[in-house]
DNA sequence: CAGTGAGCGAGCTTCCGCTTGACTT
């Protein structure tokens, strides 16, 4: 028998005895290879091999055991050989039933297969779901498979737009996307609202010597009749929603509370109703993540680490579940403990179980809840287990003895209090109170609550006295109360996954690692327990939601997943749907995609249409002459820009962690009133001026600040690459500024020759006429006799004095040609002297074959006549969209970052620089 | 976002969902 999980073996093999031998496969054995490298060289030149799906022909995926699935693979035929007959008991959803086709394929074996089920790890769900096995569900392995390849277009179709557009090494998908929008969209909403203050009277009534409690809180509701305004009456733009409210300001409320000191007031109305409230559902993968981040302050990620750790060590059921379905074992057990450690009075009268639908559910598990057929205590495990262990443990077992006891049972009264001011306003009050009169469920756990979205605990309790209507009361404190609306508030990891939940995007397995990537690829930080999106996620968002608008819907999901389900019950043609989605044309009922032509040529016509600049500028407000303030994201981080003329704009940079929503134009101002930060060095003796140590876009430089008002450029000079910039000091850059040194006059043309520093390193100059040195100190040392003698030679050309190969391979056995390993600018590379190819990533210097070093050529070489193509090609879309774009804007930075040829060339500058650095250390 | 003078062999980045162990410190 194959199961997917080791944990889950082990647990089975004891139910099942020696007949059977339990493996398990770790999840999927076999993927699409992750990129054109992974593909075997039967498929390298393909011009689906980037995707790893044959487009052309019926979507036909290549797949390909993963790497790190090899030794189970291998372990799993070796079992195979030793039995009879073999059982695939995968999980029961979509993609337990592809891992179980993944088998079939993989392991090809010769006895006789079974495809069984089981939802639950008890021994009679095992034994009857072994004795009623079925056939493989190929519709249920389209419906994966299908589900794979449409992610797999989308990432990395859409991807490759946002490394041309906005930056590289973004990404794009079904679920990151969303997430990404959603985690945006509320930071706009935060952007966007005003706050409101509007202002009450709180009051503390007292009801005379007999009641009880005397005296108790009651707040102003309304005056005249009017009900007054309270926050939920604002929109976002901190107007009232409707006229029918009455809004006080702080003078009326202070007015009011004044002329209310003396009043007779008396109770007219008394409403007293029942309250009820059910026990919560036992856990599944979001709802644990979110008590556990409410109330252990624990990440998604550690959550899940930690539940781990106990599934796997026996004390928990699995983690990764979409279903709140206790086991009929798991019922009793928890009736039982409930009712040993409350009393039967607390016991739910009948066993509860819990079938909350959640939007694409597959229900391949039970809920969440302690292991085994009568549960350990948090007090018995406690010693056996960490602290995190512990209190994780604690939580499941205290939410799943709760879900089986009663309901908790109370009252709520609500009371007006009415009275007239000295200028004869009618005034009400209303006070409300709560009474559990049965604690019920709530006795063994109650669900914690988000403070920011101003919850109340379904325990929290309020007393009032009995009030009779009619009753006078007194107010012996009248304070007038000012409030204001809030935005709603910055999700967390939890709210997060809730909302991901609430419109079935991801699941439980994937929950954590959505909120990772998110983080990892720079669309969301964190501040504290709140996710602030990032100004490149809005420039991505942006991006999307003109451009891919239907791809960041919030039904996208949905709508695939109907199209999933028709193609699981054999009503719907893979093929034809991902034809659809991909080529455009009819895909069904959901055809939004197919009308827009398919994701192929709008991936296609984004690259030519979208204007890099206008996606990288996030228009932000207008400032005091009418002039917008943009935020732009760069290749060095955002900044703010404002257009001074035609010609000029003036910029700032945008501190790392300023959460967008907290930018507003007096911020903006004072960062564009601030100079570009740096380390002051001192003064320059000669000239006063001072000396900034800085990071610039080429690396760390130090550079001068010029008096207002001068004319003239500031001297700069980049550090040597013997300097830091934490430690460079003032005589370091004034040496710098120095720069270029004059070495002498050349004596033949009477040029004068200079020592400087550049981009390829330190270098003479002699008029339009260079020469490399061999060390920075150089720069500094070089005499005219020695300078004369570098002109003398010819300029050195490539690489100075042919760097010695890595390694010699010996001769290529069909042309004879030496093939050597050589280190260059991107790297290892294999040479014959003619054709160059750089080793791929599962090659090493020191592993490579000869036969490999000839394949490698050989595929380089049947390469090369696309190059000169691609180059030519790339630079005349560069020249195009430059062009057409940057009439009206003759600033060069414009330009340079218009259009994706610049972009590209100015990425290339970059890397040079890097790898020569790295190439000295 | 500082502004300077070569010449040259490109390839990779990226998706979602299923699951652990093999590493090092």
């Amino acid at each position: 028998m194959i199961v997917e999980s080791p944990a889950k073996a082990r647990k089975i093999a004891s139910y099942l005895g020696s007949n059977f031998v339990v493996e398990s496969s770790r999840g999927h054995i076999r993927d699409l290879p992750s990129g054109a490298a992974d593909v075997p060289a039967k498929y390298k030149g393909q011009p689906w091999a980037r995707l790893g799906v044959d487009v052309d022909n019926d979507f036909e995926p290549l797949y390909l055991v993963t790497p790190d699935k090899k030794a189970t693979v291998t372990e799993l035929k070796d079992a195979l050989k030793e039995v009879d007959e073999l059982y695939l008991a995968t999980d029961g959803d979509r993609e337990g039933e592809a891992i179980a086709w993944h088998l079939m394929e993989t392991l090809k074996p010769k006895v006789p297969v079974r495809r069984m089920v089981f939802h639950e790890i008890t021994e009679s769900a095992i034994q009857s779901a072994a004795a009623n096995p079925r056939e493989l569900d190929r519709d249920l392995v389209d419906a994966q498979e299908t589900r794979r390849i449409l992610d797999r277009l989308y990432g990395y179709e859409v991807s490759p737009v946002l490394w041309k557009k906005v930056m590289p090494k973004l990404s794009a998908g079904r679920v990151q996307s969303v997430a990404t929008r959603i985690v945006v969209e509320r930071e706009r909403e935060r952007i966007k609202f005003v706050p409101a203050e509007y202002w009450d009277i709180s009051a503390t009534m007292d009801a005379g010597p007999d009641a009880e409690p005397r005296r108790f809180g009651a707040r102003l509701v309304s005056v005249d009749g009017a009900k007054l305004a309270t926050g939920r009456d604002f929109g976002p733009d901190g107007r009232l929603k409707n006229d029918d409210v009455r809004l006080l300001n702080e003078a009326e409320a202070r007015r009011l509370a004044t002329g209310l000191t003396d009043a007779r007031l008396s109770v007219s109305s008394v409403e007293e109703k029942p309250y009820t409230r059910k026990p919560y559902a036992p856990f599944m993968t979001s709802t644990l993540q979110q008590e556990a981040s409410r109330k252990l302050r624990f990440s998604a990620d550690r959550t899940m680490r930690t539940a781990q750790r106990l599934y796997e060590n026996g004390y928990i059921t699995y983690m990764r579940t979409d279903s709140t379905t206790l086991s009929e074992t798991a019922i009793t057990a928890a009736r039982n403990q409930a009712r040993d450690l409350y009393g039967d009075e607390y016991l739910s009268p009948q066993p509860r179980q819990y079938n909350r639908k959640v939007k694409n559910a597959q229900e391949a598990h039970e809920a969440i809840r302690p292991a085994g057929e009568s549960f350990r205590t948090p007090g018995q495990v406690a010693a056996e287990l960490d602290t995190d262990g512990y209190k994780l443990y604690e939580l499941i077992w205290q939410r799943t003895i709760a879900s089986q006891m009663a309901d908790a049972k109370g009252t709520t009264l609500s009371v007006r209090i009415t009275g007239t001011s000295a200028d004869g306003e009618e005034c009400t009050f209303a006070a409300s109170g709560r009474t559990i009169t049965f604690a019920g469920f709530l006795k063994a756990y109650v669900e914690a609550v988000d403070s920011e979205a101003g919850g109340v605990a379904d325990d929290a309790e309020s007393r009032l006295p009995r009030l009779a209507q009619y009753q006078a009361v007194t107010a012996p404190e009248l304070s007038p109360d000012g409030h204001s609306t809030n935005p709603p508030p910055r999700y967390t990891e939890a709210s997060l996954v809730k909302a991901l939940e609430e419109l079935g995007i991801g699941r439980p397995s994937t929950y954590a690692s959505i909120i990772s990537t998110v983080q990892d690829r720079g669309y969301v930080w964190k501040k504290g327990s709140a996710l602030v999106p990032s100004w490149v996620a809005f420039a991505v968002v942006g991006l999307m939601e003109k451009h891919f608008g239907r791809l960041v819907d919030y039904d996208f999901t949905a709508a695939l997943e109907d199209e999933l389900d028709r193609i699981a019950e054999g009503r719907q043609q893979r093929t034809k749907w991902l034809s659809g989605f991909y080529f455009g044309g009819e895909v069904g009922p959901d055809d939004s995609i197919g009308r827009a032509g398919g994701l192929k040529k709008l991936v296609g016509s984004s690259v030519e249409e979208i204007d890099a600049r206008e996606v990288n500028s996030i228009p932000m407000f207008t400032d005091d002459d009418g002039r917008t303030v943009y935020v732009r994201v760069g290749r060095y981080g955002p900044y703010l820009e404002r257009p001074l003329s035609d010609s000029e704009s003036q910029r700032a940079n945008l501190p790392d962690d300023l959460p967008p929503d907290e930018l507003d134009i007096q911020i903006a101002e004072k960062l564009f009133a601030t100079p570009m930060e740096g380390r002051s060095l001192g003064t320059d003796p000669e000239t006063g001026h001072e000396v900034l140590a800085k990071e610039g876009r080429f690396g760390p430089y130090v550079t001068e600040v010029l008096p207002e008002g001068s004319k003239g450029k500031p001297r700069t000079g980049s550090l040597l690459k013997s300097m830091s910039l934490d430690t460079v000091t003032i005589d370091d850059a004034l040496k710098l500024l120095a720069l270029p040194r004059v070495v002498g006059t050349d004596p033949e043309s009477g040029t004068e020759i200079t020592a400087q520093n550049g981009r390829f390193g330190p270098y003479l100059k002699r008029g339009s006429d260079s020469r490399s040195l061999d060390t920075e100190e150089q720069i500094f040392t070089v005499t005219l006799e020695e300078a004369l003698k570098l002109y003398a030679q010819p300029k050195q050309r490539g690489r100075r004095a042919a760097a010695a190969p890595l390694r010699e391979l010996g001769d290529d056995p069909d042309s004879g040609k030496p093939l050597v390993i050589k280190d260059g600018r991107f790297g290892p590379y294999v040479t014959d002297g003619e054709t160059n190819a750089s080793l791929r990533k599962g090659d090493s210097v020191e592993e490579l074959t000869i036969d490999r070093a000839v394949e490698l050529i050989a595929e380089r070489r049947a390469k090369a006549p696309a190059k000169k193509k691609t180059a030519s090609k790339s630079k005349s879309t560069a020249s195009k969209s430059t062009s057409s774009k940057t009439t009206a804007s003759k600033s060069s930075s414009s330009k340079s970052s218009s259009s994706n040829g610049s972009k590209t060339t100015k990425s290339g500058t970059t890397r040079k620089r890097t790898t020569s650095s790295s190439k000295q250390s």
